[in-house]
This record gives C-alpha cells, structure tokens and sequence, in this order.
DNA sequence: AACGGAATGTGACAATTGTCAATAGATTTA
DNA sequence: TAAATCTATTGACAATTGTCACATTCCGTT
C-alpha cells in the first residue's frame, strides 16, 4: 500500500522519486481490524498514521460516560491525537477502527527525522497544519452559529466519501445532538425532497 | 511597551538578551482605540499582534447576520486572523478593540523574518501553535458534550481576567447561546449559591 | 448632571432538542 | 442458520433554548 501514500506525496507535497524512497525507507505498515483501537485514554499517542484503507473515528468519553466523536479519518487522512503527540502527555481520546484498516505508520522519532530531513515534508505537512486550523475553525463556527439541521446538511455536503460509510449515532455525536434527534432530522429532510 | 512583551519572550521561550534586541528593532508599537477595527472582512489578515495592553474579539458574521464570536484576546495573547493569515486569502473574520488597546504589529514579513532568523522564536510559536490546537479540541469537545450552564461556567474558570471584562452578549454568541439564555443562566447560578 | 443609546434582565410563549421506552431492522458471532 | 447484539426509528412527554416584547440598568457623550 506504500504506493497510495507515494501517490498523495506527489500529489499534495510535489515529492521527487528521490524524497519517496527516502520515505519508504522509515515507512512501516499496519493493518488492524475493525473496533480495535490504535490509542486508548491514558496512553501517550506518540505515533502518526495515514489511512489507506478503512475508516477510523477519534473520540472522548465525556463526564457522563458518553462518546463523543472528535473526528473521522478515511482513505488519504492523517490519524493521530496531535494533541498528545505534541504535548508528550496522556491522551485523553480513543482511536477506533470502523472497519477492517491499514495505515502508513511513523513513530515519533521517525516523524521527527522525516520533518528534518526533508524540506518537503515540512513544507506539506505545514500546509496541512493550515488547513487543520481553518477546519477547526469551521466546525466551531458551525457549532455556535448553525442549527443543527444545518449541521448535519454541511457534514454530509463536506464529507460526501464519509457520511454514509459510518454509523449514524457516531454523527449525531460529532455534531452534538443525539442519535434520535438526528434520526428526525433526516426524516424531515427526506419528505421535503419528496414534497418539492 | 515593549518590554511587557519582552517579559514574555523571556518566560515563555527563554529568550536572551541579543535575541530580544533583534526582536525589539523590528517590532512596530501600535495603538488602537475601543470600537475601531483592526481587520475587516474581505481584506487579507497580513499581520500578527501581540496585545500589550486592553482586549479584542475576533467574530464572523453568520447566514442570519449576527455576530458569532470566535475569540478573545487580552493582554499576553496574540491576536490575528490566522487562517488568512496562513493561506493569504481574504478573511471572513472582523477583529474589534473592545478597549483602548495597544500592540505590538508583526508584517508577514517581519514575522517570516522572525521565524527564519531566531530558532528560539519558531520553538516559541510552534510550542504557541500546540497550545493552539489543544484549546481548539478542548472547545469543540465542550461544545458538542456539554450543557448550556456548564459550558458557561468553564468559560468562567478557564479566563478568569477576561470574563467580567466583555460584555455579556459577546460571551453568549461566544458559547453559542442567546443572550437571554445566558442571563438566565447566570441567575440560576446566583440563586444556587445563595442557597448554599 | 442629564440625556440617549447600548446592554442586560424578565415574562410569556414557541420551537427545538433530550429522555425514555418500545420496536423493527441490520449485522455479527457462534 | 439462528441467536444475540448492535443500530436506527418512532411516539409520548419533559427539559432546554429561542423569540419577541418590554422594563431596567449601565455608560459614554454632551
């Protein structure tokens, strides 16, 4: 599967044949099947992964023992809780297998000799970091300013290889409402397509 | 006012004395008065501030025309509009001086120059950008997992110097409430503690 | 000090969302 | 294949939050 993650290289990072097989070098490769975790709460997330294949969700339980789903990582997405992994510390998150997967796996060191040694890699993953901070401040801004059917439309027209590939509850959860109240939502939707 | 910001190279990236002399003869003070805009949307967030003294917003405009609060900043905290920053595309962000307020103003290139030149100061800034995103998870996480009331009060625990500083409809659209529901909250609060 | 506008608080009611319980459908596992 | 488990939907009702209207307080300007 390295020849996937060649391919995003070229593509978003402008690799040379050259910097590829300098990555392929570090690159390790991972399989994990379905609802086996990658990280639990309490273990440090000193990885990076980049899926593919499968699909992962990354969640904290909060006070009230629910799951509340962070974010999802399909095919060409980077994996990890950064938070942990640039803090050095405990995470706080679960990464879950949604479906049989593998991934492109870097430890902390190889990351690091990666960023160093290769400008390019610097530079993409800089840009990445960018878009990173654009996303989450979408999703706030979306949080505190969209009802929740709005919501839900913007999900499925951002992420049109990821909303039906995933159970709805995990969803509702991502957007802060309930499995039920999603349910309702999507019905509604659905008799105003049939009506106009 | 410089020298307010020169503590804080010191505290938080240990600078040196040649170090902050650099820093220092490319540092433009500027000063803003309260209501009066320091970027505006449409036009490109070229610059990063360091709030020296008083305090600012950061809001987007919603479909309906509202005011959506994204963020504070006071004193010690820096303040831009970095995804416009980053990618260099227009901003959709307004920042407003809530207060006569000062700052010291870094150009693009002046901050490039910073990061180039001082080793210390991208460690500073991408330790900064760490922090960055764990707030960001940190703020998704609560508004997708808690109450209204709860997510009211963290604010208030989580910035202390800032709370009682801004009025009470910025905070509201900051935790993605009214400010009805919010007053209401805060009475209900009031009465749990005098009965105590 | 007085005025006017902005900000906050409050009540009545509507809309939205959550909770609980039951059911049906889908998927996994033995 | 059948049983067991997980997922999604639905209804009835409760709780929360939003909307609108108006009163009150606060604050800056003259």
């Amino acid at each position: 599967m390295f020849e996937f993650f060649a391919k995003y290289l070229v593509e978003k990072g402008g690799f040379t044949e050259s910097e590829l097989e300098l990555v392929r070098q570090v690159t390790v490769s991972k399989k994990i099947r379905k609802s086996h975790y990658l990280l639990e709460e309490g273990k440090v997330s000193d990885f990076i992964g980049f899926v593919t294949k499968g699909a992962f969700r990354l969640f904290r339980k909060g006070e009230d023992g629910q799951e509340y789903t962070m974010k999802f990582a399909v095919e060409n997405w980077w994996i990890s809780d950064f938070t942990s992994f640039l803090s050095g510390e405990q995470s706080n998150c679960y990464i879950e297998a949604l479906e049989n997967s593998e991934l492109m796996w870097f430890s902390r060191e190889t990351w690091d000799h990666l960023i160093a040694t290769i400008p390019n890699f610097r530079r993409m993953i800089d840009k990445l970091t960018a878009r990173n901070f654009e996303a989450h401040q979408n999703r706030i801004f979306s949080n505190i300013s969209e009802p929740a059917d709005t919501r839900y439309e913007n999900f499925v027209n951002s992420y049109p290889t990821l909303y039906n590939r995933i159970p709805l509850y995990m969803i509702a959860s991502f957007l802060g409402i309930t499995r039920e109240t999603l349910s309702r939502i999507r019905k509604q939707a659905a008799q105003r397509k049939t009506t106009n």
